[in-house]
Parts: C-alpha cells; sequence; structure tokens
RNA sequence: GGUGGGGUACCCAAGCGGCCAACGGGAGCAGACUGUAAAUCUGCCGGCUCACGCCUUCGAAGGUUCGAAUCCUUCCCCCACCA
C-alpha cells in the first residue's frame, strides 16, 4: 500500500494532470468533484447514492459541525467515517468560509473571529488553532486551515490583508496541527488566498511554499462574486506558482464548466454545493446546460432529464415524472436531481481523467464546453 | 315560509364612499443560486402598451353621488339556524 498524502500523476496535457492521492480511507483518482455535505449528509443523498455513483471523496465542515453536534460528540462516535458510515475519503473545511458567508454575524480579529452562532446566537470564537483541534475531533482525511475569506471583487488592500493573515493564520495552524494528537492519520492543507490580484496569489503562493512540504493546496477566495475571466486568470497564476507534484484543490467551485476550465488550468480536486443546492431548487445539469425542471414545457416530456446519463435518476424517470414532483413538494424529487447533479459532476471529472490518459484533453474539453454553451432551446 | 350571514380577479381571502386594477396567501409563469444560515430567494401574475397611459372588472340590473367593490332599491344564487 502506498504511504498516504502521496499524489501520482499519471498523465498529463497541457496544465491538465489525471493522477492518483493516496489517503487511509483509499485513493482519489483526479481530476476529481467532491460532493459537499456539510452537516455530515450530502443532503438528499447516502452513503449507498454515493458509492453507487463512484463518489470518491466528500466534504464536511468543522464550523457547523463544532456547532452541532459538537465535534467532541463526533470523536466520541468514532470520528466522522464511522458517525456518517462513509468509509471513503473525507476532507472538512475549516470554517474560513463562513468568515466570508456569515460576514453579519462575525468580528474578524488576529486573534482569530468571533462569530454568532446562526443556531442560537450564543457568541463563539475561532482561531487557528481551535479550529485545528475541531477538524481533528472529526477526523477527516484532510484538513483546512482556517483562513479569511473575503469577498471577490475586493480591492488589492483588502485581499492583501486577508491574505496575509491566512499565512500567519496557517503558520498557527501547522504549530498546532503538529502538536495535536491524531486520532488517525491526517493531511493539513494550506490555502492560497490574494483576491483576482495575480501578485498578491503569487506572493501567497510563495510564502505557503516556504513554511511546509504540504501533500496539497487548497486554492481559495474564489467563486466567491468575481467574474469568470478573472478566476480563470487567478488559476492560471496560482498553476504557475504553486509546485505540481502535489494536489490543487478548488475550493467551492463549481460549474460544469468551471470544472472544465478548472482541470485545463492544472486542478486536481474540486467541491461545491451547486448540484445538491441547485438539484433542490428545481435545475439539473446536462451536457447542453442546465435544465429547470420547473420548466411548463417539460410537463408531458417522457425523456430523462439527460438522455446520455446513466444515473438512478435518469434511468428511471421522466422528466415529467420528476417536474410533477417538484412542483407537488415531494421529497423524491429534490433527491433525484441531487443524486443526478453529483453523477453529472462525477461523471464529468472521470471523463476528464479518461480524456487526459488518452491524451485527448484538449479536444475533448473544447468539444465539451462548446456544447454545453450552445444550449439549444429544446431538443425533440 | 322566517331570521341571520354571504356572493371580490384561476382558487382562498382583505377591503366597506375617493389614496382600488383592488392588501395577503395559494396556484401558475419565468429567473437566480459556486469551500450550504438556502427543499431558498427574486420578478411577473385582468386586457392593450416598451412606457406614460388607456380600457374592462368586485353576483345582475337600476339608482344616489363630483366620485361606488364600498350607500340605496329590486332581482338571482349560496350557507346556517328556526319552521
Amino acid at each position: 500500500m502506498t504511504a498516504p498524502f502521496t499524489f501520482r500523476i499519471d498523465a498529463t496535457q497541457g496544465a491538465a494532470r489525471a493522477g492518483v492521492f493516496t489517503t487511509p480511507h483509499g485513493d482519489v483518482e483526479s481530476p476529481a468533484f467532491m460532493a459537499v455535505g456539510t452537516l455530515a449528509s450530502v443532503k438528499g443523498l447516502d452513503p449507498d447514492d454515493l458509492h453507487a455513483m463512484h463518489a470518491q471523496m466528500i466534504l464536511a465542515n468543522a464550523y457547523h459541525l463544532h456547532l452541532r453536534p459538537g465535534d467532541e460528540l463526533v470523536r466520541a462516535m468514532g470520528g466522522l467515517h464511522r458517525f456518517m458510515h462513509w468509509d471513503r475519503p473525507i476532507l472538512t473545511d475549516s470554517g474560513g468560509f463562513q468568515v466570508f458567508s456569515l460576514a453579519s454575524l462575525r468580528t474578524v480579529r488576529e486573534e482569530g473571529v468571533e462569530f454568532q452562532s446562526h443556531v442560537d446566537g450564543s457568541r463563539r470564537h475561532f482561531t487557528p488553532e481551535s479550529v485545528m483541534e475541531i477538524e481533528r475531533n472529526l477526523g477527516a482525511d484532510v484538513i483546512m486551515q482556517f483562513d479569511h475569506v473575503i469577498p471577490g471583487q475586493s480591492d488589492a488592500a483588502t485581499a492583501r490583508d486577508a491574505s496575509e493573515r491566512s499565512i500567519r493564520w496557517l503558520s498557527r495552524c501547522r504549530t498546532a496541527f503538529h502538536a495535536l494528537d491524531h486520532d488517525a492519520p491526517q493531511a493539513l492543507f494550506p490555502i492560497v488566498q490574494g483576491g483576482i490580484h495575480a501578485g498578491l496569489r503569487r506572493e501567497a503562493a510563495d510564502a505557503i511554499q516556504s513554511l511546509d512540504d504540504w501533500r496539497g493546496f487548497g486554492i481559495g477566495g474564489l467563486s466567491v462574486g468575481e467574474a469568470k475571466p478573472d478566476m480563470y486568470a487567478m488559476l492560471e497564476v496560482v498553476d504557475d506558482a504553486l509546485r505540481r507534484d502535489r494536489p490543487r484543490y478548488l475550493m467551492g467551485v463549481g460549474f460544469p464548466e468551471d470544472l472544465v476550465e478548472g482541470v485545463r488550468r492544472g486542478v486536481d480536486l474540486f467541491d461545491c454545493v451547486a448540484p445538491t443546492r441547485m438539484g433542490r431548487n428545481g435545475a439539473a445539469f446536462t451536457p447542453d446546460g442546465r435544465l429547470n425542471i420547473k420548466r411548463a414545457e417539460f410537463r408531458a416530456d417522457p425523456r430523462p432529464l439527460d438522455e446520455s446519463c446513466e444515473c438512478a435518476a435518469c434511468r428511471r424517470f421522466s422528466r415529467a415524472y420528476i417536474r410533477h414532483l417538484f412542483l407537488a413538494d415531494e421529497m423524491l424529487a429534490l433527491r433525484l436531481l441531487s443524486l443526478h447533479n453529483v453523477h453529472f459532476l462525477v461523471t464529468l471529472m472521470r471523463q476528464a481523467r479518461d480524456a487526459i490518459r488518452h491524451g485527448t484533453f484538449d479536444g475533448w474539453s473544447q468539444q465539451w464546453l462548446d456544447r454545453y454553451h450552445s444550449r439549444p432551446r429544446t431538443r425533440a
């Protein structure tokens, strides 16, 4: 068995790479999409669903699980893997994104962040040290540093402040991480910040890489309101600035087109709430763009959501049926759409992997993007 | 037959002389969601119009009034109780 947290690159094409990331709970073939299970549940799906669609690794969130049910409880229950009955790799986010998304409920200081719990209003203090302990208690394979995420269009001064603070916090995370007793092997990933400012991104990458021999890198602070071209430009900067023999994880991305664009720019891992949230809100991913199942045009449409899809929803159910379920507020609709969307992204990354291995990625990705963006109104 | 209550836009429902094309819901139609405070949020929702605006509506008909969904008269329906 390969030592944990090694990354083996099997093939490359341009900046794109196909590889295998090894964790204590199994290998992750990359590029890969990780479904998000913030509260130790990929909303609407159970582990059997995820296994069946060949999901390899999933995400959970330190902030949310600390508030409820409590990271110490999760540890007492044998850790996140046992608690949620998922025996494959897990990554936990640190709560850095909540610094951004719960901006109205928190105060950032150098020491850490004071949150007012969105659950019960109680005050909670998060520091790099406390977050490391929380993530140790949860016991994911990969844990993310505590970082400071800011809106995507922030000016350079704001972005520098947040990025440099994130690097100082990384240093504290690293010290705390090594001082803790871990119940099982874990890898701490740093996060490259810097907003949409190329110079800041490069500085952040350099500073982070001088701190330790990291097993992988997070790329954060993107898909938080900036324009897509800015995000893609930052990926190119970061691709160039980071060592290539470690996996790169683009945090919070994304939409299908962003995954393909990301792989083209050297990203190996992605996660996003989009497939489950958009599924719950009535949208399905298809190779021809998003399909809004609520639309009247699907009232009597016998076709599956995506005619080329082999997921458990598309193998069995029509658009007409799923539309009916959705409009009737049946929970099965949310589940089927979530199932399809996660399957879609997991499968998309498998296709990208295969294309890289076969040396056809450039053509494949261009064709895929052309079709996705062409969006024929109706295919009948 | 008597008494009381009621008939408002696709449905429910507020309004009870001008600020009413008419509060709210629902349904319907469309859109947005990117490390999940999200099974959430936004817009449209009588007709014509890009819009200003105009036109037709509040059971029916007639009346009072500068002006009515709102007041009066008659009629038609519905509901409850009494006989």
